[in-house]
DNA sequence: CTTGACTTCTAAAACGTTTTAAGTAATAAT
DNA sequence: ATTATTACTTAAAACGTTTTAGAAGTCAAG
C-alpha cells in the first residue's frame, strides 16, 4: 500500500493536518516541524495521491484534447508535431493531459460532453474548427473552458488561435500568377472545415486581383490526405491538361499530387507547379522540395495550451484572439516555370 | 454546481446509499426505488463525479502512454496511427487515455515515476523498447501493470507484443539478392532500440545464407527521420557508387533515402532498390512506391491497449508474448533491376 | 408466537487530501 | 495580573462516491 499523510502523522505523532501544511508550505508551521516533516516524508517515499487531492480541490489539472481522426488508418504527421508541443507545454505547466482520438460525427459530442459533464478535465483544445462548429457551441453553452485552433462562423467570442491563411493561399496564389501560371486548380479541404473558406477565399482573391476570372470547375475537394490528393492530382491533370499549377491546401494533399503528376508523365516545377500548406518535415525533403506555407504547428501547440491553462486559472490572456501571419516557403516545385501551356 | 448523489437522495427523501446502490444496478433495491432513482437521476441531469469514483474506487480507469519524441519538430505518422488503435480500444474499453511527449533521456524517467507512484494510471504501455530498457525494469520492480510494444534483452518476463521484424528484414534482403543485387547497404535504428538489433541480425543472417559477404561499412545509423534518411542517403551513394540496394529500417529513412538518390540522378527501381519497414499510408504514394515490410500499426495499437486492460483486470492473458509475422510488400521502389552494378 | 428467511433500505465508514475554525501556549503590552 | 498578540498546532468537516454491516419490515413456516 501506499504511503498516506496518516502514515507520516502516526509515525511522527502529530496530525494530519499538520503534515498536509507542513507539506504545502504554509507558513504557520514550525520550521522545525516542516523540516521533520519533509525528511520523514521522503524517507517513507511518500508521493501524493492525485486523486484524493483532486477530489478536495475540485480540479483535475487536466487539459482534454480530442483529436479529431477520420478512418482507422489515421496517420497525420501534423497531428503528431501538434502533440508535441502540446504536451510539452501541459508538462512544463504541471498539466495532465488526456487524449481522445474520434472521428467527428454524432459520437464525437458524447466525447465532449463526458469530459465535461463527469469533470474528467479542467480546460479543452479543439481543433480543425467547422462551420457552425456545434463542440464550440456547447462549450461556450456550458461556459466551459476551452481554447481553439481556428476560427468559428458563428458570432460569439471565445479564445482562440489561428493562422491567416487566407493571406497565406493568397501570396502563394500570386506567386504562382507571377510565375505566369494562368490556369491554377485548387485541391480544397472539406467545405465544413472554416479553414477551408478562408483558404479558398485566398486563391479567389488573388486571381480577382490580376483578372484571371474564377472557374468553379477548377475547384477539387479533399479529404486533407496523401491518397485523395493524389486522386484529384490524377483527376486534374487527366481531365484539365491545360492546368499549369495545383495549390493543394495542406502538404499531404499536395505529395499525393505530385506523386500523380509524376506519374503522368509531368515534371514538377517545369511542367505544373504545385503548392502545400502546413510545411510539414516531408515537404522539404520532396523531389522537389515543396513550395507551401508554414505553419509553425509545434509552437502552435504550446502556445493553445498556454492559452489555455490561462484561461482555466482566471488569469485573463492579453490577447485571446490571436491571428499568425504565415510564412511563404517557396521551394523547387513551383519554380523554373516558364509560363504554362495556356 | 454539478448535481449529486447527495441532491437526488434530498429530492427523494432516501439515502444517498440507495441512490449509488439504485445507479449502479445493485440488486437489493427495489425495482420501483430504482426506477424513481433513474427518473430522477435523468430529469435532474445527474452525472456521476469520476474523480470522486476513482478515489473510493482505488482506480483511475486510465492507461498511460508516454510518446517518446525526438526534438522539438517531432513528426512521426507512425505515432498518429498507432495512437488512433490506442485512443479507439481504450474508448471502447472505457478507460482513458493519459498522453505524455517526452524525449527519452533522464527527465524521462520521472514522468514515468509520477505516472506509478502518484497513482495517475492504472497501467502504461511502453513502446519503442530499448536495450537493458530502465523503463520496463522499473515497472517490473514496482510490479506494476505494463505492456510494451517490443522486446527486450531483459531475461525477466513480461506482457508484451511485438513484430517479427528480424524475419520481416530477411525476407526483404532475400528478395533484394533474388534479384541480383550484391552490394546492399543497410540504414539501422539507433542502436540502443532493441528492434535495431533484430532488424540487422535479419539483415545478416540473409547475406550469410547467399554467402554475401558482411561489410561493416555498408552499415549506417540513422535516426528513423526522413531528414535523417536523407543526409545517409547521399552519404552512401556518393561513398559507395558499387551500391545498388540500400534497405531502410523504417519508411520514413526510405523516403529519405529515395529524395536523395533521385537528386544525385539515379532512377529508383533500376538504378538503385530502396526498401522500408513499417508501410506507413505515404508509402505507398511515394514515387515509385516503396517497397517496404508492413505493420499493422493500428491493429498493434488496439491489441496493447486491450492486453494492458486485460492484464490490469487480472484477466490471464492467453498469450503474453506475442509475436506477429510482418507482411513483405513488394513494390517498384525494388523492381525492374537487371542485376546490379557490382 | 417465535423463528428464520427474505427484501429493502440506510447510517456510517472509507478513500486521501485540503481547508476551516478553533485551540493552546508562550510572549508582550497594559 | 489581566489582556492582546503571536506562533504554532489540530479536530473536524469537506470533496462525492462506494462499501460494509446491519436495521427494519414483511412473510412464511413451525
Amino acid at each position: 500500500m501506499a504511503i498516506t499523510q496518516q502514515d507520516i502523522a502516526n509515525e511522527l505523532g502529530i496530525s494530519v493536518a499538520t503534515v498536509s501544511r507542513a507539506l504545502g508550505g504554509y507558513s504557520d508551521i514550525a520550521k522545525s516541524t516542516r523540516e521533520r516533516v519533509q525528511q520523514t516524508a521522503q524517507k517513507m517515499g511518500y508521493r501524493p495521491n492525485v486523486i484524493a487531492r483532486r477530489l478536495q480541490k475540485q480540479q483535475t489539472d487536466t487539459i482534454g484534447f480530442i483529436i479529431p481522426t477520420h478512418g482507422p488508418r489515421f496517420s497525420d504527421s501534423f497531428f503528431t508535431e501538434l502533440l508535441a508541443g502540446i504536451g510539452n507545454e501541459a508538462a512544463e505547466q504541471d498539466y495532465d493531459l488526456l487524449v481522445s482520438t474520434r472521428a467527428a460525427g454524432n459520437r464525437e459530442m458524447k466525447i465532449y460532453q463526458r469530459m465535461v459533464s463527469e469533470q474528467r478535465v479542467d480546460g479543452l483544445l479543439v481543433v480543425r474548427t467547422r462551420q457552425n462548429d456545434q463542440r464550440i457551441r456547447y462549450l461556450l453553452k456550458e461556459n466551459f473552458p476551452f481554447v481553439a485552433f481556428g476560427r468559428s462562423d458563428t458570432s460569439s467570442d471565445y479564445p482562440y488561435l489561428d493562422v491567416d491563411s487566407q493571406w497565406g493561399i493568397y501570396q502563394i496564389t500570386q506567386h504562382l500568377i507571377n510565375l505566369g501560371h494562368k490556369k491554377l486548380a485548387y485541391i480544397s479541404a472539406p467545405e465544413k472545415l472554416q479553414f477551408a473558406r478562408y483558404r479558398l477565399t485566398g486563391y479567389k482573391q488573388a486571381l480577382e486581383e490580376n483578372n484571371i476570372s474564377y472557374q468553379p470547375n477548377l475547384i477539387f475537394y479533399g479529404e486533407l490526405t496523401e491518397s485523395s490528393g493524389y486522386k484529384l492530382g490524377h483527376e486534374i491533370l487527366s481531365k484539365h491538361t491545360d492546368v499549369t499549377a495545383i495549390i493543394a491546401s495542406n502538404d499531404l494533399m499536395a505529395l499525393g499530387t505530385m506523386n500523380a503528376a509524376r506519374e503522368l508523365g509531368y515534371k514538377i516545377g517545369r511542367d505544373v507547379a504545385v503548392t502545400g500548406f502546413d510545411d510539414v518535415p516531408l515537404a522539404s525533403h520532396a523531389h522537389p522540395p515543396l513550395t507551401t506555407v508554414r505553419q509553425p504547428i509545434y509552437d502552435i501547440g504550446r502556445q493553445i495550451c498556454r492559452m489555455l491553462v490561462q484561461s482555466i486559472n482566471n488569469i485573463p490572456l492579453e490577447n485571446d484572439r490571436v491571428l499568425l501571419k504565415p510564412e511563404i516557403v517557396i521551394r523547387a516545385s513551383s519554380q523554373h516555370n516558364k509560363g504554362g501551356g495556356a
